[in-house]
DNA sequence: GCCAACGTTGGC
DNA sequence: GCCAACGTTGGC
């Protein structure tokens, strides 16, 4: 099993969208960055456990714990000429655009960008390097098992 | 709004 | 294949 990290605006579905909605399945759309693509086609497997980030907001940090409930499959907004993620040179017969579904694990008090940045044991934390904006970066155990351990013990 | 960093595009 | 121009991300 794998650990990743996957960034969400929290204006456009934050942790609280998923809360209002357990047990749903959320279909992780528009993903338009090949690398990140390449992480959910090719790496993620079903029951690989996620945490979830707010980026691009007031708060940004980690905000809960979601599993990746289905392998990748297209992602359908590519062929939706009203969608924002449409893509027009993406061919339905050889969709370029996967997303898989995750489910909410649990809500997390917030783990705020800057607590992670001063944690010492995370300074090879993908997405604390500089420059980093993949939305999808895998977390290595060791990662994992101290994020957690900073979210039971505040 | 600024700006650094990175990805994508397209001419050559 | 190179690389300049442009677009996007995302923290601050």
């Amino acid at each position: 099993m794998r650990y990743w990290l996957m960034k969400s605006e929290p204006d456009e579905c934050g942790i609280d969208h998923l809360v209002a909605r357990p047990k749903q399945a959320v279909p992780w759309v528009g993903v338009r960055n090949y690398q990140a693509r390449n992480f959910m086609r090719d790496d993620m497997r079903v029951g690989d456990l996620a945490f979830f980030y707010h980026s691009s907001c007031p708060e940004p940090g980690i905000a809960g714990v979601v599993k990746i409930s289905r392998a990748a499959y297209p992602d359908a907004t590519q062929f939706d000429p009203e969608s924002k993620y449409f893509d027009p040179t993406s061919k339905p017969d050889s969709p370029r655009w996967l997303h898989v579904d995750v489910l909410l694990v649990q809500k997390l008090p917030l783990i705020h960008l800057a607590t992670l940045r001063s944690t010492p044991q995370l300074t090879d934390l993908r997405i604390l390097q500089r420059g980093n904006r993949l939305s999808i970066t895998p977390v290595d155990e060791v990662h994992w098992d101290c994020i957690m351990q900073l979210s039971a013990t505040k």
